[in-house]
DNA sequence: CGTGGCTCCTGGCGGC
DNA sequence: TGCCGCCAGGAGCCAC
C-alpha cells in the first residue's frame, strides 16, 4: 500500500522479472482505473512492444516501452494496488485489474482490491508530471528547495509532506515516521520550523525513504526504533515508551509520541 | 492559501 | 455466528 518506498520496489521488481520480454497478450478488467486511455489504445499500445526501462516519480510507477506513440506506461496503486509475476494463468491473483502476458508464457500481473488507482499512458514525463501538477520528487529535491517550500508554507508541516502537488512521494505513514524521528509534532505550521530542525528533517526524511527501501520496503524488516511497527491503539514510543497519541491531521490518522513531540505554544 | 468534509471502492476487524 | 459500522499506507473536488 504504496508510498514512495513501496513503489521504489514495485520498479525493482519490474527490473528482475518484466524487462526485454515481447508482450503477447494484454486484458484490461477495469478500465475505470483508466486515465486518459481508453483500454483499446493501452492494449495497441502494449501488444508486440517490450517493456525496456523502468523509472519512479513520487508515487508513480513509470515503465519504459518502444513504442513510437507512447513511450511509458505510468501505474499508480492507489492504497491496495500491488505487483505479480507468475507462470501459470492458474495462478493469477484475485483482483487482478491488468494483465500482461509475455511471450516466454509468464505474467505480470497489476492487483489492486479498491480501485483507487491508476493506469496511464504518457509520451513524455514531464508532461505528465506538469499535468498531474506533482511536486519535485522527495528523493530528488535539494535542501535548498525543501527550505524554500518548508519555510514558506502556512499549514501543518505534516499536511506540506504528504502533499503530492508540494512533494511528492510521502503518504501517512511515512509521514508520520520522518516526523517521529525529527521530534516535530505533526500539527506544528511548516514556516514555523527553525533553520536547524528543518535541516535535520531534510536528512531524516531522505535516510528513513531510504532505509525502507533497503528493507524491502516490509514494515517487518524495518528497525524497532521506527514508529510504523507500534502504529497502533495502544502502541508506545519505541524511544521512551510513552502511550503514543492518535489525531487526525488532514483528515488522515496520525500517531506521534506527546512526550518526544510537544505541541510547542 | 489552508482546512474540513465528501466521494470513489472493497475487505477486514471490532463491537454488539 | 452474523450483521453493522468503521477504518484504511490515496487523492480529487468543493465550500468556506
Amino acid at each position: 500500500m504504496p508510498e514512495l518506498p513501496e513503489v521504489e520496489i514495485f520498479k525493482q521488481y519490474i527490473d528482475s522479472t518484466s524487462l526485454h520480454k515481447k508482450i503477447v497478450n494484454v486484458d484490461l478488467t477495469t478500465p475505470s482505473l483508466l486515465g486518459k486511455i481508453t483500454k483499446e489504445q493501452l492494449i495497441e499500445v502494449l501488444k508486440n512492444q517490450k517493456f525496456e526501462k523502468t523509472d519512479r516519480y513520487g508515487k508513480h510507477l513509470l515503465v519504459g516501452l518502444d513504442h513510437e506513440l507512447y513511450l511509458w506506461l505510468i501505474l499508480h496503486f492507489g492504497m491496495s494496488g500491488n505487483l505479480e509475476y507468475f507462470k501459470e494463468s492458474s495462478d493469477k491473483p484475485k483482483y487482478t485489474k491488468l494483465l500482461i502476458e509475455f511471450e516466454n508464457g509468464y505474467h505480470l500481473a497489476y492487483i489492486n482490491i479498491r480501485k483507487l488507482g491508476e493506469i496511464n499512458l504518457s509520451k513524455n514525463i514531464t508532461d505528465f508530471i506538469k499535468a498531474k501538477d506533482l511536486g519535485p520528487d522527495v528523493l530528488q529535491i535539494s535542501y535548498q528547495k525543501f527550505r524554500a517550500i518548508i519555510s514558506s508554507r502556512r499549514g501543518t508541516i505534516k499536511y506540506t509532506l504528504m502533499n503530492q502537488h508540494i512533494m511528492a512521494g510521502i503518504g501517512n505513514v511515512y509521514a508520520d515516521e520522518i516526523l517521529f524521528q525529527t521530534a516535530i509534532n505533526p500539527e506544528t505550521k511548516a514556516n514555523e520550523i527553525a533553520e536547524k530542525k528543518r535541516e535535520e528533517l531534510y536528512d531524516n526524511m531522505k535516510k528513513i525513504l531510504k532505509k525502507a527501501i533497503e528493507a524491502g520496503a516490509e514494515f517487518g524488516g524495518l528497525p524497532d526504533w521506527f514508529l510504523i511497527s507500534h502504529r497502533a491503539n495502544n502502541g508506545r514510543c519505541p524511544k521512551c515508551n510513552t502511550k503514543l497519541k492518535q489525531i487526525k491531521v488532514s483528515g488522515r490518522t496520525t500517531y506521534y509520541c506527546p512526550n518526544r513531540q510537544p505541541k510547542k505554544k
